[in-house]
DNA sequence: AGCACGCCGACT
DNA sequence: GTCGGCGTGCTC
């Protein structure tokens, strides 16, 4: 009899299966398995089990082990994975590692805790009376034992608690369970549902009443009560016994809408897949999930993939948020990818915004999706901020707020509120020139200015980390007058400082919350009004809520406008749309000011009606006559080696791999629009289609030839439906 | 991607 | 005479 033969998927950069006996094993189909491949061991995915070896017929290796420590990858999971690895033309090994923890992607095997012990009291009266009241700190123990508790909440109450514990146990006044035990039996216990508006509870309704695969746009203006239709959609799923995904940006804010969700739905078991969890605990949640457990799995865009035997809806909050498309290895979008799900699993998927992305703004014209509008605040006395805008012709350095912004900061602070004055770059100024000859400080590794960070006395490449010293003279002319240029946080902290004395001034930004835990006390300081003037980058921009803030203040957010970028518009209105929101959500209208050196670009005339519709309407026309997204289907490939050369002779080479098919563009290679990065020197070619067919047809003849071109010096990448150009 | 094999410069 | 540079070739 002849030994099984499997196919192995591996996370290596080659797009084909590897063929292995079975040995002594009999793995699964989506089973991982532990395999040798050349000198060393891989952990990798067996996707078929009764193969033809082929040409490797009698001269197959064997794997190794089965660890078994990961329950098999559904045929969904699998699938899904098969048409991401097909739709951005990526290695199906490398797309199935990414969908997996990173527990599962090495040899070692995963071993979970033991199952957590809890510990309740039977007749807790009876308890108490046998403890007596002599003994305050046992009793005090005792009480906690009313609800089921871990041995570690025991023990932070009363360090002795255990013994205690143990002896009551003995005792018989103490039973124990096992957290799976305890929610196996469990009743959908709801929080209270807030009313709704009748545009909330259409949405709702309309959510609830899709059968198969539904997709949504909710279309909700800031304050419109998303998070509220979220809910409830997700409590007639929780009611039905079914799982429920939802995507959130990478951003801080899950665990505020992690509270909520766990708020409302307290014996809900809930997988929350966020940045702070170490790996294993990632590994944990994503058990719960795979297992049927977390009913709720709430998590950024990797969680895509998460196995959920039941699901029942998909969520993807804040659809439009560039964090959503990864940037390198699989360039996928999960929202995208989150749709694709939903129409495989047939089931509703809910993409919610305040400025939609065009793509999906599109599908909804085009009815595709369904649009839910809220147009109405549904949040209790929230009025929508009056938006000014403030022209500025050119700002000298020592001023940087407009007086009229300064007036309004200050009006914020005699009414006991908070302003925010935001500005998106970090750093002192992004610029330190030389006042004689011109000079600029740049990064030797990237085509990049460095940024002054003048508390260090630092000159740091926000691109590629290098940093230097700041020179004390010109290096091309030796003058002395080296000049910061531009502002950065840091120097409008100083400038905000000096022009409102009296008030306390906290600065958010990446470099002032590096360390763990920064951010949460700055966050705390800001609640507690322990701070009057914030400012702060995109950190801030995103998901936080300020009660206390009144006053927005904006700097130099529309240096876009006019650049090369055809979404430069899109995101500029949802950039201050979301920083706009951060004022006045509570009581009394907020202010924001916008300070712009183009107050007649017809973007402000849309932004300051709040109208998005038409700002949509206006692009989307454009966008249709020059042939752009959605409307055309985009590739692009990038390259980058040490020497430009190469990779001009590289993309040439690849444009000629490309098929002469009607309806396709192959651009020529040009520059990358950061030409150098950390040594490298980066060009690209853009591709142009029709349709998506056609696009993925001139790619599935192209990237093999590309594949097998011969310069190893070359790194190179495909990005599909590219956010940056 | 790794990792080995392979063929040419400055050192214990 | 070796240690080590990274070019190129392969992995069921």
């Amino acid at each position: 009899m002849t030994e099984k033969c499997l196919q192995v998927a591996l996370d290596v950069p080659l797009d084909r299966l590897f063929s292995y006996g079975a040995g002594e094993f009999n793995p699964q189909i989506g089973e991982r398995v532990l395999v040798p491949f050349g000198p060393r061991r891989l952990s990798g995915i067996v996707l078929a089990t009764g193969a033809d070896p082929g040409e490797y017929a009698g001269k197959l290796r064997s794997i190794l082990a089965c660890p078994a420590d990961m329950p098999p990858l559904p045929e969904q999971v699998l699938a899904l994975c098969r048409f991401v690895a097909s739709y951005y033309h990526h290695p199906l090994g490398a797309v199935l590692a990414a969908a997996v923890p990173v527990v599962f992607r090495g040899t070692a095997s995963f071993s979970p805790p033991d199952p957590e012990y809890l510990y309740q009291a039977g007749d807790l009266q009876a308890l108490l009376s046998a403890i007596g009241s002599r003994a305050p700190a046992r009793l005090k123990v005792a009480e906690l034992l009313a609800v089921p508790v871990t041995a570690g909440q025991l023990r932070s109450a009363n360090p002795a608690a255990m013994r205690w514990v143990r002896d009551w146990q003995a005792a018989g006044f103490v039973q124990t369970t096992t957290a799976e035990a305890d929610s196996a039996g469990e009743t959908l216990l709801l929080g209270p549902q807030p009313p709704l508006n009748a545009e909330q509870q259409a949405a709702v309704a309309a959510i609830a009443a899709a059968t198969g695969f539904a997709p949504f746009l909710l279309y909700g203006i800031t304050g419109s009560g998303k998070t509220e239709v979220y809910l409830q959609a997700i409590a007639s799923q929780l009611a039905a016994g079914r799982q429920v995904l939802v995507l959130v940006p990478e951003i801080n804010l899950t665990p505020q809408l992690e509270q909520r969700f766990r708020q409302r739905f307290p014996a809900v078991l809930l997988a929350s897949l966020h940045s702070g969890l170490n790996d294993r605990q990632r590994a944990l949640a994503w058990l719960d999930a795979t297992q049927g457990r977390a009913k709720i799995v709430l998590g950024t865009r990797l969680s895509v993939f998460t196995p959920l035997p039941q699901l029942g809806l998909i969520v993807v909050d804040e659809e439009h948020d560039p964090s959503y498309k990864q940037q390198d290895g699989v360039r996928y979008s999960a929202r995208d990818v989150a749709v694709y799900r939903a129409r495989q699993s047939r089931v509703p998927v809910v993409l919610g915004s305040a400025t939609p992305s065009l793509e999906t703004w599109q599908n909804a014209q085009a009815k595709r999706y369904t649009l839910l509008p809220l147009t109405r605040r549904a949040v209790k006395d929230a009025t929508l901020p009056a938006i000014r805008l403030l022209p500025v012709k050119k700002i000298r350095a020592a001023e940087g707020l407009h007086p009229l912004a300064r007036e309004a900061v200050e009006r914020a602070l005699q009414a006991g509120r908070q302003a925010l004055v935001f500005i998106n770059r970090r750093g002192y100024a992004p610029v330190l020139a030389c006042t004689e000859c011109g000079w600029m400080a740049s990064c030797r590794h990237c085509a990049a200015r460095l940024v002054l960070h003048l508390g260090e006395s630092r000159l740091r490449c926000h691109h590629c980390g290098f940093e230097e010293a700041v020179t004390p003279a010109c290096p091309d002319c030796g003058n002395h007058d080296l000049q910061p240029v531009g502002h950065g946080t840091q120097r409008l902290e100083d400038i905000v400082a000096k022009q409102f004395p009296g008030a306390r001034v906290l600065r958010i930004d990446r470099d002032s919350t590096r360390r763990k835990g920064e951010l949460d006390a700055a966050l705390k300081q800001v609640h507690d009004g322990d701070a009057d003037i914030l400012i702060g980058t995109q950190m801030l921009a995103k998901g936080h809520d300020f009660p206390r803030l009144s006053c927005v203040v904006i700097l130099n957010a529309d240096t876009g406008l006019y650049s090369m970028d055809f979404r430069a518009e899109e995101r500029l209105f949802a950039l201050l749309t979301q920083v706009a929101g951060r004022a006045g959500r509570h009581g009394q209208g907020g202010e924001v000011l916008i300070q712009t050196l183009f107050e007649d670009h017809p973007f402000y005339a849309q932004l300051l009606d709040g109208d998005y519709a038409r700002l949509a309407q206006r692009l989307l026309a454009e966008r249709r006559q020059l042939r752009l997204p959605p409307f055309t289907q985009w590739a692009i490939l990038r390259a980058e080696a040490p020497q430009l050369p190469r990779v001009q002779a590289f993309l040439d080479a690849a444009r000629l791999a490309f098929p002469h098919l009607r309806g396709l563009v192959v651009h020529e290679p040009v520059a990358a629009s950061m030409t150098r990065r950390a040594g490298h020197e980066r060009m690209q070619l853009l591709l142009v289609a029709d349709t998506r067919a056609v696009l993925h047809q001139a790619m599935d003849e192209a990237l093999p030839r590309i594949a097998a071109l011969p310069d190893s010096q070359i790194r190179w990448s495909l990005d599909v439906d590219p956010l940056e150009v």
